[in-house]
DNA sequence: CGCCAATATATAACACTGTTATAATCCTGC
DNA sequence: GCAGGATTATAACAGTGTTATATATTGGCG
């Protein structure tokens, strides 16, 4: 029994999923999601609790496909190329799933309704940092302060989610249609990224990062 | 009776400015700023054509704010020091108006529609290049190349949509809550603007930054 | 095995949304 | 002053998420 139920549920989700990525997050409906997967609306309470439910459960699976992709990244032995690696996949994950990726930041901003009026004393705190995906960056940027590539000082944290908002700058700007060819965007972004990273490293890295 | 239409297209915009404010994006319904207004539903479609519209409206006052805050964010005679300010006053406004903030980024995402299935042929093109907002990070950034404080063959263009994006990137994810408390997103911040500016500048401008 | 309680489902209703059809009203231009 | 076109108000329409209710299904236990 528990097999069938998390069968259904992932049979919701995976509808779910295809509905999300061709239609976009707009064309999600309950109804319209109960009927491509067979089931009942009410399926979607038992399984998720209700669509906000049913949207965390895709923003998760967002945060997975992300991984994965930074997973498949080349662990180059040089961490600075690693990390550049991550970066071109977290760009190449928002480009391959635009409809996941727009769902990964408007999840997150609703939240904005409890900052709403100042009551910022109740931080939802939706932390990632324990996701596989932020761990893979952070690791990235311990390995190079470690070799020493980067200035002295720097914590590896705040370096992580400073590039973190970066690329993520970079990308939903992308996605929201600001530069108009292709190609540009591609050098914009690799430029960008050099940028930062020349701002990051110290003496050694830079003579690292020169000797491409 | 055009400046009586303007007065109520006026009034039915300062309410739902007002109601985005208090009670976020989510609560704009258009009975409720209809009833809030004194007006009929109608109005807000021979105003604005439809709810799109009035976002469209919104969407553009967020955007005069934002210009207004920069504008009175002091423009020091140091290009450098006023590109600061400006990245101050872009976050300033994001943390003062997070609905609008909310908004501004909400309404430009579901552009994501039309990339979904790789009909990127199709480019929306909502170019904010020519609003006062980007014109004036624009300047900041042709009067630092001019005065040689940026590395040789960056394009205004380039950087300051390098700026503007990394810039929206720390506050969307501050205003996300991934930051707990205040003071250290607040230092966060500038350290990325330290970062990125050290990653523009020539030998020169890093003369000028280090210098304070 | 058989029953009973708890759970999941299906159907329909509720309260809401944006939008649109239909009149009544107002206001303008002649 | 008055006809005609635009603007309004009212209500209906097609959706949405959610919830109430009654039916079906399941699981555990005597």
């Amino acid at each position: 029994m528990e097999v069938k139920k998390d069968a259904q549920r992932q049979a919701l989700l995976d509808a779910a999923s295809e509905m999300l990525a061709h239609e976009g997050p707009g064309a999600l409906s309950l109804r319209k999601l109960a009927k491509k997967a067979g089931a009942s609306t009410m399926a979607v309470y038992t399984a998720f609790g209700g669509k906000d439910g049913l949207i965390e459960a895709l923003f998760e699976e967002a945060f997975d496909r992300l991984s994965d992709m930074q997973a498949a990244a080349p662990q180059d032995p040089d961490p600075l190329i690693w990390l550049a690696s991550l970066g071109a996949a977290y760009r190449a994950f928002a480009l391959a799933n635009p409809a996941y990726y727009a769902l990964m930041i408007s999840v997150t901003m609703p939240l904005t309704d409890h900052v709403l009026e100042g009551q910022q004393d109740d931080p939802p705190a939706r932390g990632i940092s324990h996701h596989p995906a932020y761990s893979h960056l952070r690791q990235a940027v311990e390995a190079c302060i470690e070799a020493g590539f980067f200035r002295e000082g720097l914590d590896a944290g705040d370096v992580a989610d400073m590039l973190w908002a970066h690329v993520h700058g970079l990308c939903s700007m992308e996605l929201a249609g600001y530069y108009t060819n292709e190609k540009a965007a591609q050098e914009r972004f690799e430029l960008s990224a050099e940028t930062i990273m020349r701002g990051l490293v110290s003496e050694k890295g830079r003579k690292r990062l020169q000797a491409r």
